[in-house]
DNA sequence: ACCTGAACACCGTTCAAGT
DNA sequence: ACCTGAACACCGTTCAAGT
């Protein structure tokens, strides 16, 4: 039976030097021991040998396991998106289960933020596909009456806006000169000319540190409710409005 | 002036111990290289020695200029993204202005599909933002008429959406053993169980390779066209329909 | 001002060797 | 089967030193 604490091997590690014997790893235990780690340090803080590090065994091992770290940060990404699809409720409308859908995912994602470039970014994603999201999306286009042959293509759409949003909300910052960093957006954002931008300087207050690109912290941090919402709003009234109408009485 | 070839050493490099003389070298020619080397090798690829190397000098002279490494790539985004920005055309309805931004946003990304994971995941974007875009998409939104309370949202999805397909349809795949993914991917379609994923199954030839979690290749290889038109429809129909009703006659 | 070269503290991955 | 330890070929960044 594994067990999950920082480090599997005695604690008396001065001059112990363990004999080669099974630890009790497995992949399961080595996955979650990585998530533990990019919650801690962040992706870019975060290797093999670290990993292996907090587990108290040899680098290689990690690869023994799991194979290279492209398979690791997949299975990471699989545990932290399980159980994300939301049940389909009887009688619920697509419009409710789609928009539970688009909340659950970002959900799993703000509970571990530093996963966030993954599910964008990289294909890691598809290293280990979920066909239950896949089947459950197509499901319901299909029931809200999108025509078969434009079902792949929109599912497309749906699926760039499930994952677009939350992938920026909690973009990654820089961790170390925050301090700085901030002072110098707020410098810059200061000295905008209110001649050539006035509406960005009229919003200002409003948009500073909550709007893309003029803030200088995530919604690790600073959630964007307020979009996420308004978001998922255009993506259902987009989805409706595409819709072929219905004779209507 | 400086030149731009690949090396601007003399390329007699064999014994050559050259002299620390200046090189020619600038900011702006380091960041071109640095996109061209982007261009060739991908992102993961990318390095500052490697950079270096190409410019046939030292590491530390990259540094010297630039800065860090997520200077120069924030810069090379920068490069990208440049004249992206739509002129507004007069008597253009703003649906026509934005439609265009988000074309031309994505023909940039399709010239320079490495740097795909830049735009949404890394907040290096906001290293060196943009007020032109903002302020221009702020203002095409007020036209609009979406309401003055709303307006730091409403561009926040529409910068969401923005990015959010292109990051996904340009994704990186694992370049190595392309081989072996596909024919993983396939082996693992053709498997799956028609009654739990009915619609997955039917829809299989046009999902295959067209459609996010189920392709081997990106959007560089395989465009997304009609996805993409669909998500831009979208994306504007959600926004007509969220603006506050005028008195209809 | 602009560059070299060495050094530091890391990486991922492989591979022989142990039990 | 599961682990150690050494090795290989890299990294980004710093810093003294050259011209």
């Amino acid at each position: 039976m594994p067990r999950t604490s920082k480090s599997l091997r005695t604690q008396a590690s001065a001059g112990s030097r363990a004999a080669p014997v099974a630890v009790g790893l497995s992949r399961e235990v080595i996955v979650e021991a990585a998530l533990a780690e990019i919650d801690g340090k962040g992706l870019a803080a975060f290797s093999l040998r670290g990993l292996a590090r907090s587990l108290g065994v040899n680098a290689s091992v990690v690869v023994w396991h799991v194979g290279n770290r492209d398979a690791v940060v997949a299975e990471v990404l699989r545990l932290v998106l399980q159980d994300t699809l939301p049940p389909r409720l009887p009688g619920q409308p697509w419009q409710a289960w789609l928009r539970s859908l688009f909340m659950r995912f970002r959900a799993a994602i703000q509970r571990h933020p530093n996963t966030a470039p993954l599910i964008g970014a990289d294909t890691v994603s598809n290293l280990r596909p979920d066909f239950a999201l896949v089947e459950a999306i197509l499901s319901v286009l299909a029931e809200a009456g999108v025509p078969e042959d434009r079902l792949c293509s929109t599912y497309n759409a749906v699926q760039a806006a499930l994952v677009g949003f939350v992938t920026q909300e909690l973009a990654h910052m820089p961790t170390e000169d925050l301090q700085s960093w901030q002072a110098g957006i707020q410098a810059n954002l200061e000295d905008v000319d209110a001649e050539r931008y006035p509406h960005l300087v009229r919003l200002l207050p409003s948009l500073t540190n909550r709007a893309f690109i003029l803030r200088w912290q995530n919604g690790a941090v600073v959630p964007m409710d307020s979009s996420f919402e308004i978001f998922v709003n255009h993506v259902i009234a987009g989805l409706e409005a595409s819709l072929p109408k219905p004779a209507q009485p």
